[in-house]
DNA sequence: CTCATTTCAGCAATACTGACATCC
DNA sequence: CGGATGTCAGTAATGCTGAAATGA
């Protein structure tokens, strides 16, 4: 009898699948960024400013569902580490403007290879077409008003 | 311009989309099992002892890939409301012999229907095929050697 | 005045670690 | 002795809340 088999009924929940599939990726996710000093928190960050230019911390908050302390503390990181600028917005000078570096973009494309690596880990089991009905599915699932 | 949009980057994982809908499934399943007075733990201790039966500590922590810690507090909790027996064990006085009782297996019988109206609820935009596919994918997914 | 943005201190829930006593 | 079990105190990281300062 092996003692890491779970119950019946936790396996026959598609959401118990669902989460141990979400730790794993986040596993790998998180050792991945890792390797470049980085957070999850920072790919997105950097991916906001890289795809929507200059934002505020509140906005950025918005798009990413972070909290603003959280994205206060990402912020401060990143601009110490020289990835973002962050200048009070002339336009609104309760703003912090931020701003993705050169740095920044010589980084995001770092994580870009290395997450989609760590993608391509994740689905090995799967067939071009599997990874392709897979997303379709979670896409459905997370159409569902998430409150 | 959408500000809830997340950036194209992050749309691209695949396991993003997993990550979102773990979040989403654990949202709803820590709502259901709070209207029992519960909590995911304790359906998940219930149900390895129906399953396998009387069980230590220990082997439901392998079991479940939960801590000793939280095993401990989640049986004393269980102990106290009167769903577990925790006694002793006869054969090795180093364990506690968890059981379930009476009451325990009538407050796992209504988890497992709250569970389950909860899985409809999340699976609700999927036919009955993609739902086997979903669960198909993700045991490939879940397959991967964990570390 | 009202509302938004940012920062700070502090809080709460979580999950783990180390130490310890106990026992096989 | 080595190794396993359960309990406790303490810790660390997380994510949030309320208050304050600044400014639109």
């Amino acid at each position: 009898m092996d003692l890491r088999e779970p119950p019946r009924r936790l396996r026959a929940l598609t959401s118990y699948a669902v989460t141990l599939a979400a730790a794993q990726a986040g596993e790998l996710a998180g050792r991945r960024v890792t390797r470049h000093g980085a957070t999850k928190a920072a790919f997105g960050v950097l991916a906001v400013l890289d795809e929507f230019g200059p934002s505020s911390q509140a906005d950025l908050g918005r798009r990413l569902g972070m909290d603003r302390r959280s994205v206060s503390e990402e912020a401060a990181r990143l601009e110490r580490e020289g990835f973002i600028l962050r200048k009070p917005d002339p336009a609104d000078s309760r703003r912090n403007r931020l701003e993705i570096t050169s740095p920044g973009r010589e980084l995001l494309s770092q994580l870009d290879e290395s997450l989609s690596a760590m993608q391509d880990e994740l689905l090995a089991p799967l067939s071009a077409h599997e990874r392709g009905e897979l997303v379709r599915l979670l896409a459905l699932v997370n159409r569902q008003a998430p409150e």
